[in-house]
Parts: C-alpha cells; sequence; structure tokens
DNA sequence: GCTGCCTGG
C-alpha cells in the first residue's frame, strides 16, 4: 500500500509547476500551498479534507493534464494575481468549467476574518442541471464528497457546507444571495460562467459585480465565455486582460444552400433523407422550433425512408423538446438501429429537436447537424406589456454553436438551409440578450432591492429600451412596491423575497387581507413553473393529449377536465384540481385516471411549500375563509385582483373583450372553463398567436374594482371608453352607500 | 375553438 501510493505520489508533478507560481505569489497568499495545517508539506494528503488521496484521484488527473486549459494554467494563475478581473475565452472541449475553478482554489487564501469557515469560490451557471453535474465532476476530481469542500445551490436544493470553499451555483441563485449579502462578503472569487449566454441573472451579475468589485479590492472576479463576444466583455470590464484558450472540437464542415428555400421544414426532411443515402455512417441532429413541428417531420421522416425499402437502412428519428417527459428525452441516448437483415446497410439515429440540443443537452455521436436557421424567440413589446413568442432567424453566434455540435466525437457535417450570403448579410451576429426581449418588472424590483436606486445610470452592458425601464417602474408603483420617488416600500420589499412575478406577490402578501391565503398559495404555486405548458387543454396542469390520441381519449379527457371545472373561472379550477390530488393523497393512478399530470402538481406542491417558508419568515397569517361561507370563493377572487388589476378586460356591448385603459381587443382562449361572458375578467397572460388571447381567466365584479384598486382606476387618467363609463357608474353608486352609511350612523 | 423556444428564483 504505502509504495504504491509513493508510486502514484510520482505522477502528481504539478507541485512543482503550484509551487512555482506559489513563489510568485505574495506572501500571504504563498505558504500554504498543499501544506498542512501542522506546516508539513504532504503531497499523498488531500489538503482539502486531510485524507489520503485515492488512486482513483491520480487516475483522473492524467486526464485533466491532457485539457488544453492546462497548458495555460500557470499564465493564467499569473493574471489573476495580478488583475482584479480576467476575461476568458474557451470554447467547448477546452476544460474551463471544471479546471478553471480549481485553479484558483489552488491559489488563493481563502482564511476570512471568521475563523469558523473559509471564504468561497463561485462559479455561476445558466442551468440548475449544469450546476448539478458539474460539482458532482469536479468533487470526483478533487476526491472530496459533494455537499462538502464542493458543493452547489440552485432553487430548493442548497448542497452546500460550512466546510465548502467551492460552491456551483445557478446566476439566479447568486443573484437572491446578493439580496442579503450585497457585497457577496462570503466570496472570494466568482466566476461568471458560459457569460456569453447572456441570460437576464448574468447580465444583472456584471452591472451588480462592475459595483462590488470597487468596494470589495480584495474580490475578484473571471468571466468565461464562448469567443464571439470577448472583446466587448472586455470593453465593458474596463479593459480586463483577455485569456484564450482553445478548445477541442474536430473539424465541422459547413454546407450552404445555392437558393434560398421557400419551406425549411421541407427542406429539412430532404436534407434528412439525403444525408440517409449517400452519406456514411452517423447521427443525425435537425433543428426545428417547436413541439408540433418536431412531431410531425419525425412522422414524416420515417414514413420517407420507409417508402425508400431496402435499399438504405432504419432510421429512427426521436423528438426533442424539454416539455416532452423524461423518460420519452432518453430516447435520444439510445443507439441507432441496427441493420434490418444481418450485412445490410446499417442503421442511423436522427435526432430532431428545439434549440434544447443547442446548449442545454449534449448528444455524443452526432455527425450531421441540419440548421433551417430559425427558432422560437421570446420578444417584448413594452407599449402593451406583452411577451411573445415568435419564429425568427437565428444568429450567426447560435448557427456557430449548432454547427459544432456535429463535431463532439469525430469531423461532422453541418447542412445550413440558407445561403451563404444570407449567412452573412442577413444573420445578426448575436442572439439579442435576454434583457433586451423581456419584461423587466421582476429585474427591476431586484435590482431595488440589491440597493440600486438610479436604473438609468445603472451600468448595463446593453441598456434596455427607457420604455421597458419606464414600464416596470410604473407597474411596480401602481403595485406599492415603490413610493412615488421609485423608493422601496417596505412592501416592496417583501414582494421581491417571493420567487414569483410581483402581480403574483402582491397577490399573496395581500391575500391575509382577504382570509385566504392558503388558497391563494396553492393558486399561485399552480400558476408559476412551467406545468402549465405541459398541457394541450389550455392552463391546466392536465396531461397533454395533443396529437398523439384517438378521439376517445380526448374525450375522456375533456370530461375529466369538466369534472374539475369552475365556472367562476380557470383559476378556481386550479384550486379545484390541487385540491382533489391532495384528497387522494397524491396517488399516482388517481392522477392517471384523472388525466392529472403529477409531475406537474407535485412540483406545484414543491413551489408551495418555499412560499409558505417565505410567508413565515414576514409573519404573514396563513388563514382560509370556512368553505361553506359565500364568501369563500368570493374572497379568493378579490385577492387575486388585488394584484393582478392591470390585467382586467371587459366585454364591450359588441360582445368583445377590451383589456382596460390599453383597450386593446382580445378574446377568451378556447381553454377557459367559464360557463358566460362575465362582464369584467383577470386574466393570468396575454398570448398572441392566430389572435391576440387572454389566458387563464376569472370573473370578477366591477364593485370590486373600484374598492380594490381605486389607484389605477383613477378615472382622471383612463382612456374614454365603455368599460370608463360603467366606472362612471360604480364610483357613484359607492359614493351614495358611503353616504347613507354615514347618515344611519 | 386552441395548442408555447429555452431558462431562473
Amino acid at each position: 500500500m504505502g509504495t504504491e501510493r509513493k508510486r502514484k505520489v510520482s505522477l502528481f508533478d504539478v507541485v512543482d509547476d503550484s509551487a512555482t507560481i506559489a513563489g510568485k505569489l505574495p506572501k500571504s497568499n504563498g505558504g500554504n500551498l498543499l501544506t498542512m495545517n501542522n506546516g508539513i508539506t504532504n503531497l499523498s494528503i488531500n489538503r482539502w479534507n486531510g485524507r489520503p488521496y485515492s488512486p482513483r484521484f491520480f487516475e483522473i488527473l492524467e486526464k485533466r493534464k491532457s485539457l488544453p486549459v492546462w497548458q495555460q494554467k500557470e499564465e493564467f494563475l499569473q493574471v489573476l494575481n495580478n488583475n482584479q478581473t480576467i476575461i476568458l475565452v474557451g470554447e467547448t472541449g477546452s476544460g474551463k468549467t471544471t479546471q478553471i475553478p480549481q485553479f484558483v482554489l489552488e491559489a488563493v487564501e481563502l482564511e476570512s476574518p471568521d475563523k469558523r469557515r473559509k471564504m468561497l469560490i463561485g462559479c455561476t451557471q445558466p442551468r440548475r442541471v449544469a450546476a448539478m453535474s458539474v460539482s458532482r465532476r469536479v468533487a470526483e476530481e478533487m476526491d472530496v464528497t459533494l455537499g462538502e469542500e464542493v458543493g452547489y445551490s440552485i432553487r430548493f436544493e442548497d448542497c452546500s457546507n460550512a466546510r465548502t470553499v467551492l460552491k456551483y451555483l445557478t446566476d439566479g441563485m447568486l443573484l437572491r444571495e446578493a439580496m442579503t449579502d450585497p457585497l457577496l462578503e462570503r466570496y472570494k472569487v466568482i466566476i461568471l460562467d458560459e457569460a456569453h449566454e447572456r441570460t437576464l441573472a448574468t447580465d444583472v451579475l456584471f452591472g451588480l459585480l462592475k459595483e462590488v468589485l470597487r468596494n470589495r479590492p480584495d474580490l475578484k472576479l473571471v468571466v468565461m465565455s464562448a469567443t464571439l463576444e470577448a472583446e466587448k466583455f472586455q470593453d465593458y470590464f474596463s479593459g480586463a486582460p483577455l485569456m484564450k484558450v482553445p478548445g477541442r472540437l474536430h473539424p465541422v464542415e459547413i454546407f450552404y444552400t445555392q437558393d434560398p428555400e421557400r419551406d425549411y421544414l421541407e427542406a429539412a426532411i430532404r436534407t434528412v433523407v439525403q444525408i440517409h443515402m449517400c452519406e456514411p455512417p452517423g447521427d443525425i441532429l435537425v433543428f426545428l422550433t417547436g413541439e408540433e413541428e418536431i412531431e410531425d417531420a419525425c412522422r414524416k421522416i420515417n414514413k420517407e425512408v420507409a417508402n425508400l425499402g431496402d435499399q438504405v437502412g432504419p432510421v429512427k428519428a426521436v423528438p426533442l423538446y424539454s416539455t416532452l417527459p423524461p423518460t420519452m428525452q432518453q430516447k435520444i441516448f439510445e443507439t441507432a438501429p441496427p441493420p434490418v437483415k444481418e450485412g445490410g446497410p446499417p442503421g442511423r439515429k436522427i435526432v430532431v429537436s428545439t434549440n434544447i440540443a443547442e446548449t442545454s443537452l449534449t448528444i455524443d455521436g452526432i455527425v450531421y447537424v441540419i440548421d433551417p436557421g430559425f427558432a422560437k424567440q421570446k420578444v417584448y413589446n413594452p407599449r402593451v406589456r406583452v411577451e411573445s413568442l415568435l419564429v425568427s432567424p437565428i444568429s450567426k453566434a447560435s448557427a456557430h454553436q449548432r454547427a459544432g455540435r456535429a463535431g463532439r466525437t469525430q469531423p461532422g457535417k453541418c447542412f445550413r438551409l440558407y445561403t451563404e450570403k444570407s449567412f452573412h448579410n442577413d444573420l445578426q451576429p448575436q442572439t439579442y440578450p435576454e434583457i433586451l426581449r423581456s419584461n423587466l418588472a421582476n429585474t427591476v424590483l431586484t435590482l431595488k432591492k440589491l440597493g440600486i436606486d438610479d436604473l438609468v445610470h445603472f451600468d448595463f452592458m446593453d441598456p434596455p429600451a427607457p420604455e421597458t425601464l419606464m414600464r416596470a417602474l410604473e407597474v411596480l408603483n401602481y403595485l406599492g412596491a415603490l413610493d412615488d420617488e421609485g423608493n422601496l416600500t417596505r412592501l416592496g420589499e417583501i414582494m421581491s423575497e417571493f420567487p414569483l412575478d410581483p402581480q403574483m406577490g402582491k397577490m399573496l402578501v395581500a391575500s391575509p387581507e382577504f382570509n385566504c391565503s392558503n388558497e391563494i398559495l396553492s393558486i399561485s404555486a399552480m400558476l408559476s413553473g412551467r406545468h402549465q405548458q405541459l398541457s394541450s387543454l389550455g392552463s391546466m396542469p392536465l396531461v397533454g393529449m395533443y396529437h398523439r390520441v384517438s378521439k376517445e381519449a380526448q374525450k375522456a379527457a375533456d370530461e375529466a377536465k369538466a369534472r374539475f371545472g369552475h365556472i367562476d373561472g380557470d383559476h378556481l379550477t386550479l384550486l379545484n384540481v390541487y385540491h382533489a390530488y391532495k384528497q387522494n393523497q397524491e396517488d399516482p393512478n388517481w392522477c392517471y385516471e384523472n388525466f392529472v399530470n403529477q409531475r406537474a402538481l407535485k412540483s406545484a406542491d414543491n413551489v408551495r411549500q418555499q412560499l409558505v417558508r417565505i410567508m413565515a419568515r414576514f409573519n404573514l397569517k396563513l388563514c382560509s375563509t370556512d368553505f361553506n361561507s359565500r364568501d369563500y370563493y368570493i374572497n379568493i377572487r378579490k385577492a387575486m385582483l388585488a394584484g393582478y388589476f392591470m390585467q382586467v378586460a371587459h366585454l364591450e356591448k359588441t360582445g368583445h373583450y377590451l383589456t382596460v385603459k390599453d383597450n386593446q381587443v382580445v378574446h377568451l382562449h378556447p381553454s377557459n372553463c367559464l360557463d358566460h361572458k362575465p362582464e369584467w375578467v383577470i386574466y393570468n397572460e396575454y398570448v398572441l398567436t392566430s389572435r391576440n388571447f387572454i389566458r387563464t381567466v376569472s370573473d370578477i365584479r366591477g364593485e370590486w374594482i373600484v374598492d380594490i384598486a381605486p389607484h389605477y382606476y383613477d378615472l382622471e387618467n383612463f382612456p374614454n371608453c365603455e368599460a370608463k363609463r360603467v366606472l362612471e357608474r360604480l364610483y357613484k353608486k359607492r359614493e351614495k352607500d358611503r353616504e347613507e352609511g354615514k347618515n344611519r350612523k
């Protein structure tokens, strides 16, 4: 055993490497590299947990050293030592996400004034799965237990403790931490990974960290990105040094079409068939825009190849999109089908995917990529405060990323279904950052909570349109989260603690006043989260029956839906589904028989528990109106109005709904559960598809509007319309009632 | 009479 250990130790030539670097570091940072507490350097003992290294540690170390980023380890540590901020550019396969944080750990002194715990290295990721899987890998590489010296932190799950020195976390989570620790004092070094993705949270962190760095000269920042926008980052961070690390991808040959394609779906299918007939073995990845298109394409591919007979090998076309159940998603990792008969032409796997395969999910073995050049993207219209999805051309950066998916395991080919000229002239260099495509009400609330008072002069890398910021401030002011000077109110402070949009946060905080916080908690949990999309039956978390089932099954699903339906609206229907789920002890069989999506309900329950904890923190009462009371549902509907009074529509004499104040013509989404057309409705979403729809709607009363939201329904600032005249009458009636009330007293 | 890319707290 002893000799074994010694032999392995000799492989550990990193020691010399690090020692040289340690020599160049300032004295306070130097001494204790690979030194145990007793001051004796012991190379077979893991510095982090004091245990002997396992043989596996040395095996992995050898592999790690072959990663491109190791070539520049010394250079990186020098640059880190001499600068507060570094921009590091490394493409796929460079090893930056796993190795750079470990390099930093070796070189940085983590003692804190508080002797009980060390300071942290934090590394952000845009996605939860990445934070979890990368931390697991790094814990293994460092030969420590996950959740101890190396951990991760994501919503619902903090897998770290007082001994943790390296923590991977989502960018949104770091933003949350900043709300209670504005100078991020627990951190010694922060690494923002995947910065090129420009998520909303990463963009806010950019601006925030720029300020924090000024106040914390001891804090260091490493911004890691894929190549394309690096110089822009460098400019933004006042000329921080830029380091480039090569990636390790196989070459990918790019092909363009001679002429523009009229129908990209038809062209994509044709290309699949051509590749299958003419190209050597290797799996194909096709990028399309949405569920319907993808299911359709899979069917057509399977059919067309079957029609070719046994001159070609069999294919297996598998769909991939985020709302596909996990068991179905697993199919993309299955191998290609075997030849039909021994010695026959080989089979091929064809993955037809949304953008999820561009960044979030990696499929090995892809040799051919088909890129029609489109994706569904979120766009925001600040004038009507509506986010919608639009099929639009992708950016050059996105096209580059897609092509790279063909070269992960061997040289590949990428077929772009547009002309080379179009690529150069028509595609934008970068995808618009999310911050320019979103409603910023929630972001502005977070910024205010973070102490950023002057939003206009906040140093955004890409400043949002002033109108978008104004709209956000206006919404927050109407909700009472900001006062007229734009300062955060006590209410706003509480709202900011909820992981919900401001309207929903307000509804929840107001709900105890309406004696129904238990029910509003359930409705909020059902509305938030992704599960709404899992259903084709409108916004109900019932099992989707979309395009895949018989008329009978559809009918059964409709009946199940009717069983939960509440005539006063979809919000109350959601509440019914939640209650029924709990009453039936969350039984999977019951869910199945009633077309209830168990996964969706589970996740809603999880969200609900988190919200309950936050309610408790602020001493917000958990209460319900007696179920037998006439007011049970009325109170719930009133509480909803307290948050959503800006999302109200009025039924005009013409039979159309007009949104209040904006006067947009909208239609009730056909998925609604109402049995009548109420005069006033609140809605949860405004969706632009074949028409302007409002989805998830409930019946509310005009009398409640003038009671609960008179500041918004201020007639002096109200466009002339039918709703205004109705409101005028209601205000007069209210005044008269009050007078009479006074007289009686 | 409809169906929506991805992601975060």
